[in-house]
DNA sequence: CAAAGTAGTGACAGATTCGTGACAATGTGA
DNA sequence: TCACATTGTCACGAATCTGTCACTACTTTG
């Protein structure tokens, strides 16, 4: 879960000083040293945060960072800005321009990193890794399954079956396999235990959602959003 | 509210001197000879201000200063680098090292301790931080907890358990997991402590609020807001 | 249709995991 | 020094999960 931080500031030592203590405080860093070129990473790698220096030849940080914030793309993006001047009318027209946040130089790395924790705690609910098909999510990150928006309960065994299936749609597994893949390689159980598991999973995704889970005879399950018609 | 400030200097007549001065301007003072004892203190006593020598036998300051700043628990610690040359580039090698201010030898009290207050002062950023999910906001700078703007107490460990849970929201932790954020990487206690001091959380948070955090069953726990439904 | 094979289902005992109160050790401030 | 707060650990019981079985329902085959 590391948060990419992108820096723009046209003066390779700052940058290189930023970058240095952002990467010990486990963040990705990428750099750019003009408006344009800032632009275009923003857009290709969807940092998590920008800092802006105030002062740049050409399009200055408050120009960009009001392009930033009309573009559909990274208006999301958190921006701090970063000026040399600590003049009150310079602070309103950052903020004004969308940005987030300002910080003053010289500052230090701890509090740079301070108000950039601050303002990606204020922005980001935390990515998360959730997988959804027609209602039914399941979120790998709080272990949440949820239907319809509504998170449902289910033993651990059955949150990694259907974790397990729904990351591997389509496609029809044995009850030996699904042993090995849900279970593990050393576990010995018999082969219908894998039943009633299904049973319970199918269980708690209720009578709308069960038909995900759909039996294949004389080999074992399989996962599919698929409805299949009778013969 | 005394602070406590860890002197890290190998001559003992250094350190006293030092120790002195900072007593009489109401500090109080922790010292270690060496790398090994300053990691060990900084960690068990969370020193609000760490002041290094440069020079040391054996690991040196930035070194340390390094590993001060990789470790969770000690990371958010002020450091002031001790230095007797004045060399530019040992300016810049310390402040990557995530030093927030150096100082040269020789210096007077009067100068070291305003240097101190400055980065103290810095250390705290006037912006309030407060979280709030449904009721309960927890105030990262006063360290202060409260429901429905009624304050309530708890004891540090289950504050700073709430502290990382409400700013991880919506996320699974194991027990390892908590122990290496909560407790820092390098404490070693049972992983059912963990429990203990969830179980003293919900209570500290009450009948209308310990919902908040959730029992993962075969996993750990997670702060959510959303309740789940059972099956 | 009968027989055989396959999957669904409910129940249950044992195993796991978690909640909880108690306690001793330690730290802290008066 | 004493009272008090905090912390980590433990033991016990409660809650939940798990694997297995027995039985039923259904499907395929001959």
């Amino acid at each position: 879960m590391t948060q990419t931080v992108l820096i723009v500031d046209d003066e390779t030592s700052i940058r290189d000083m930023i970058a240095i203590s952002l990467e010990m405080a486990d963040f990705r860093v990428i750099e750019a040293d003009n408006a344009q070129k800032a632009l275009a990473l923003a857009v290709d790698e969807r940092p998590d945060l920008i800092l802006l220096d105030w002062m740049m030849p050409g399009t200055s940080g408050v120009e960009l960072a009001r392009r930033l914030k009309r573009e559909e793309t990274t208006k999301e993006i958190p921006i701090i800005l970063l000026t040399a001047k600590s003049e009150e009318d310079n602070k309103v027209q950052g903020l004004e321009a969308g940005a987030d946040d300002y910080i003053t130089k010289p500052f230090s790395p701890r509090e740079l990193v301070a108000r950039m924790r601050a303002v990606l705690r204020r922005a980001t609910p935390a990515s998360q890794n959730i997988i959804e098909v027609d209602g039914l999510s399941v979120n790998t990150d709080s272990k949440r399954v949820s239907i319809d928006g509504e998170p449902i309960d289910m033993g651990p065994t059955e949150y990694r079956l259907l974790a397990f299936f729904i990351s591997h749609q389509e496609r029809a597994y044995s009850r030996a396999q699904l042993l090995d893949q849900v279970w593990g390689a050393s576990v010995y159980v018999e082969e219908r235990t894998v039943d009633v598991h299904i049973r319970r999973l199918r269980k708690a995704l209720g009578e709308k959602h069960d038909y995900l889970i759909q039996t294949v005879r004389g080999t074992g399950y399989r996962f599919s959003c698929q409805r299949s018609r009778a013969v």
